[in-house]
DNA sequence: TTAATTGCAAACGGTTTGCCACGTT
DNA sequence: AACGTGGCAAACCGTTTGCAATTAA
């Protein structure tokens, strides 16, 4: 796993991934290609997440609800986590740098990043319920 | 699982939890009250920190370092996720309350809460580093 | 030609669960 | 007596991995 060759499969989950907001999971991606590349294997798409992620290609989002999501946009960002469906939004939210500081004032220098996520209902899942139909 | 009867395991696993600030993992729990309770499973460490958790006496972190850990201080407040060798720290930052007021003024009244980890090095992993014993 | 990549299926590892005996109320 | 709980082991399920064949460079 030094020197990576392409291949159309991990280029195909990277076009994949950056062509949706939905921070899809593993399995979302490997039902949705394979229809297109019917011998893809669920194996190689976690493969390939794998050394995208390695390479600084895609964030890995542990949601904490079992499975994890995959978010091709690699800056740094927030997200809303619906705590109805499980889905991932994205939170347009500047980066509080100032939260990294007031930490350090606590902790020392041995911050090196944060996480913020918000819990809440996504926009399908808000607009169910304020349409009532639960 | 609607009228729950106290069990002494239970009871052991709740003080243990509480009597720590080191943030513990199942199987740190069962191996710790294995020794003064050998016939101890962990599918009851499992089975009573679910209860627990669904009582509100203790909370479920999801670091995404693979397992579980259980905090035993139900009041809101942040973490810190050692990038080195997964333990959690509390970080004694005030609840940022304003974020989710930042939030909502980009989502609408739909954010329910939030949650907030901070990157890096624990207490002791720092010190090693600076010692340069690695 | 050489070494990364794939598909397949088996293995992994943290967590959950079915079963029946036991403990709590 | 009624029913939640415990121990045990098997099942679960998202993810990883070993292997032989394929493919990129």
């Amino acid at each position: 796993m030094t020197r990576f060759k392409r291949s159309r499969q991990r280029d195909r989950i990277m076009s994949l991934l950056c062509s949706t907001k939905s921070h899809p999971t593993a399995a979302w991606i490997y039902e949705t290609l394979k229809p297109e590349m019917p011998d893809l294997s669920l194996g190689t798409v976690y493969r390939n997440l794998k050394i995208l992620a390695f390479q600084g290609k895609l964030q890995v989002l542990h949601s904490g609800s079992g499975f994890d999501r995959f978010d091709g946009d690699t800056r740094p960002h927030y997200h809303l986590l619906c705590t109805r469906c499980g889905a991932v939004e994205d939170v347009d939210l500047p980066v509080q740098t100032e939260l990294e500081q007031k930490a350090k004032a606590l902790l020392g220098q041995r911050i090196s990043g944060h996480r913020l996520d918000f819990f809440g209902l996504c926009a399908s899942c808000a607009s169910e319920q304020s349409h009532g139909k639960n």
